[in-house]
RNA sequence: GCCGUCGUAGCUCAGUCCGGUAGAGCCCCCGACUGUUAAUCGGGUGGUCUGCGGUUCGAAUCCGCACGACGGCGCCA
């Protein structure tokens, strides 16, 4: 065994193999055995399909490995492809060989299962079903939004993940000793994208940010993947189109790519399919306005939370976004509204579901002084911040940007009830291991 | 940062109110069964009851402290 024709469990799935001699590779997912018979339901990386194994039909050592192989044992099967109505998915191996690569331990993750042990064991735990199918969903999603990027034009270059300070407020940095002095992990590119948006003009950025905020929520990664934008000769509105464009795209990917997988985590193709620009748009007194009728009343200047983002996007099947917020508690860097002193030029993108702000973006103050005196209102010396100063000093240029949140955008697009999901090995303030 | 819940076998839990020899199901092991679908049936192994201290003749159970985890809010992407 081991040089016959090897395939794949999607392949026999598909019935390419129906009444042909393969060979096949993967690990054990269930056994049940009766008598003189044995059914070993295997799993590689593309499906699950059960093997039939007789007494007298494979060696005797095989027949006991067979009976004797605890679920994850790795195995080499050959066998005959039949077409059997009473086999899990139709498929069945009629077995006339069978090799056990690994004889597994006892595996700790059966039925009945807590979401506090499934987390303990995460390691062993990525290989269900549920979990490849986000994985794979995940896979496509950070293609498309690489694809949208270049497709329109941007270039993708990289900022340090090891940064002297921060963009939103010192107290969320995670802190490391680098060599002796204080150094902190990037919670954003923005201030390098913004150095660097004056050489390139359209530029883009997926990776790794960190905040070390205690956040106990279903939405909270302390490490997630932030893909991220800056565009020079720009303003909201520019960058608002791509974001829609960005999302849609991933929408679109995911739903031509993995269909079935889409329809494993509850959505449909057709959902996201549906997932094209516009989106509904509104202003923050907007929002303000039909909250109120609502019966919430909101205080002017306060930051929508959970429970209003919930309500406005209740029942809605694209994401929406809320422009215009109050300059109050936003980021020094965010731009004034010419029009409204008291108003940023900042929006964000929320997700329904529950998955709140997928997209926080913004045109950029461009001018020196109105910077430097946000930086001293957000408690922050601009002496640290003088080399990023510079991007006013020198040719400084309307432009706009946005983060997003790929574990949130995965989040919306799987539906999942918690962020964490999104990704293999989840960071957040309680757990970073395995 | 705030509020809440929980910690008993490898896993899921009962037992805690009202103190008196540690329980069930699943997993695993042994046996039976020639088409199982979470197979079934019979038998068996398996425990510092999160830790420390206190009350008591006696603590999984009552009291105190600590640790760990989960859930919600705030803040954000």
């Amino acid at each position: 065994m081991g040089r016959g024709f090897m395939v794949s469990i999607a392949e026999i799935l598909k019935g390419r193999h129906t009444g042909k001699e393969v060979e096949l590779r993967g690990w054990i997912y269930r056994t049940r055995s009766v008598g003189g018979k044995a059914f070993v339901v295997v799993r590689d990386a593309t499906g699950i399909v059960q093997v039939a194994l007789s007494r007298d039909s494979v060696p005797p050592d095989a027949f006991g490995a067979a009976e004797k192989a605890l679920i994850e044992s790795a195995v080499l099967v050959r066998g005959k492809v039949v077409e059997d109505k009473r086999a899990p998915g139709g498929f069945e191996i009629r077995a006339d060989d069978f090799k056990v690569i690994h004889f597994a331990e006892k595996f700790p993750i059966q039925e009945d299962l807590s979401e506090e042990f499934l987390l303990d064991v995460r390691h062993l735990w990525v290989r269900s079903q549920r979990m490849t199918a986000i994985f794979r969903i995940r896979h496509t999603t950070f293609g498309a939004v690489h694809e949208y990027f270049r497709d329109h034009g941007f270039w993708e270059v990289h900022p340090p993940m090891i940064t002297p300070s921060g963009s939103e407020g010192g107290s969320t940095l995670f802190e490391l000793d680098y060599f002796g002095r204080k150094a902190h992990l990037t919670q954003s590119w923005q201030l390098y994208a913004e150095a660097l948006v004056l050489a390139m003009e359209k530029i883009y950025y997926i990776g790794p940010s960190f905040r070390a905020e205690k956040s106990r929520t279903t939405r909270h990664l302390t490490e997630y993947w932030h893909a991220e934008m800056e565009q020079a000769w720009a303003g909201m509105d520019d960058v608002i189109k791509h974001a829609e464009g960005a999302i849609s795209h991933a929408c679109q990917r995911v739903a031509e790519e993995r269909p079935d997988d889409v329809v494993a985590m509850g959505r449909t193709p057709e959902f996201l399919k549906a997932v094209k620009p516009p989106f509904e748009r509104m202003t923050y007194d907007d929002a303000l306005k039909i909250l109120k009728k609502q019966g919430m009343d909101i205080e002017w200047g306060k930051d929508l939370r959970t429970l209003e983002e919930r309500a406005l996007t209740e029942g809605k099947s694209k994401p929406i976004i809320v422009t215009h917020y109050p300059r109050v508690t936003q980021a020094f860097y965010k731009a004034r509204d010419p029009k409204h002193p008291d108003l940023v030029l900042a929006f964000d993108l929320i997700g329904g579901d529950g998955v709140g702000e997928i997209v926080g973006g913004s045109e950029r103050e461009t001018d020196l002084e109105a910077i430097k005196k946000g930086l001293k209102e957000q408690g922050e010396d601009p002496k640290a911040y003088d080399w990023y100063l510079d991007s006013r000093r020198f040719g400084s240029v309307q432009h706009a940007g946005f983060g997003m949140g790929m574990e949130r955008l995965i989040q919306w697009i799987c539906k999942l009830d918690h962020i964490r999901d999104a990704v293999p090995f989840p960071r957040t303030p309680a757990r970073f291991a395995p």
